[in-house]
DNA sequence: TAATTTTGTTAGAATAATCTAACTCCATAC
DNA sequence: GTATGGAGTTAGATTATTCTAACAAAATTA
């Protein structure tokens, strides 16, 4: 079985693949922090266990064996984020560096417990989608706010990252997952955003923090 | 920080004090399931770290600060087993392999919120005192079933050991902490025990399971 | 296209935790 | 009081994961 270091490995190709379609070893590198040369050897062991696609100077992928370690380690992720805040009432913006920890544990049982008492989740306290038993993950169907044009109403329905001070910096404005904004006008210098919901007539916001609100559009 | 590695020697090395009163280093050797060279050169290393006492050839004890830490891994240990057990519906036999996971995880809010959820516990499922957040543990003071006499009444309160296959044992029995039990007779020959309780008349239980259990005298 | 920068690779070393083989210390049995 | 067996130690090697230094390939810029 696989490593905590390898998890972590396929967990991060797995997501870097699902963000931007493909992923190289200095992305990796970057993401995982460590050098260059750690991430090219750990690529290398990797490949030997069929778990990566992996040619010199080539760009990286999951095999179907790696794809499907890499989605059941985020399905420990993800159900141990959701048992966080529903079952331990944690707040969002706290439970990511525990289930960093807890996607670790090998105990099967353990983790179809959490399922089970939660009502078998689909998506986590960021509208991330948790894949399911066998690997299978849903698809991420929803717009980028950045995307949205001036005038339309949209819901809030996932986040595109989920680290505490991102959640806090949400937090403080009162947004969470199912709020409805209307979008009052765009800011075409910088692309940020000025939006309208609940009580916040005019709440100013970024474009980087446009680019990971993940909206649908309401009628 | 201590390493997990390191967290399971320290804790290790409690439980053989605590047991025994004494440690060795092909005891811990034998518990850890690592050859003694292996424990030898750990050794080396906490002692480096002022975490226990050890001259060569000498038994080892651990210094304030190791009994300290190791007291603290084996809180998040019995916090673990009984949140299991209370907040998550596992049987008493399923918790002790997920907690050994679980003990070394990284993060006091975690713990602190599984402590408040069960409202302080002091005691794991099986009847062993949880240390508190200073690493203080309450002594245990309970009788062996083994020593005590025919005709005496008594009260199950603690287990000395708590490996899967002895808690389906006792499972199968209709044993569970706080059941009050009547000695029947004491066999000279091997030491092993009639007793009644419930619908149980005349349960026979062996010597070493009778050193297992952990009672009090009821009246 | 040539120069430069970024990315990737190889070589070689360090650390933590483990092992086996070989040797030494110590308690105790005779 | 010596011999013996168990416990402890040392030496040396292995594996996993990491690093830096040096170099090579690919991509980008001029």
């Amino acid at each position: 079985m696989a490593s905590v270091t390898e998890e972590n490995y396929l967990k991060a190709l797995f997501i870097l693949v699902t963000e931007r379609g493909m992923a190289t070893i200095s992305d990796l590198s970057k993401l995982l922090k460590v050098s260059l040369p750690t991430a090219n050897s750990m690529i290398k062991n990797l490949k030997k266990q069929e778990l990566v696609n992996y040619e010199k100077y080539k760009p990286l992928s999951l095999t179907e064996k790696g794809r499907r370690e890499a989605a059941l380690v985020l399905r420990k992720h993800r159900l141990t984020e959701m048992f966080l805040v529903n079952e331990m009432g944690f707040g969002w913006e706290e439970v990511h560096e525990i289930a960093e920890q807890i996607e670790h544990i090998n105990s099967p049982i353990f983790f179809d417990r959490m399922d089970k008492l939660m009502g078998h989740p689909t998506i986590d306290p960021h509208g991330s989608p948790i894949p399911d038993k066998d690997g299978h993950i849903a698809e991420e169907v929803y717009e980028q706010l950045s995307n949205c044009r001036t005038g339309e109403k949209v819901r809030l329905i996932a986040l595109a990252h989920s680290a505490s001070d991102f959640l806090r910096y949400l937090n403080n404005r009162d947004l969470s997952l199912g709020v409805e904004m209307r979008i009052v006008s765009i800011e075409a210098y910088d692309g940020s955003m000025v939006v309208s919901y609940d009580n916040h007539p005019a709440e100013t916001l970024t474009h980087p923090v446009c680019e990971k609100l993940r909206v649908e559009k309401v009628d």
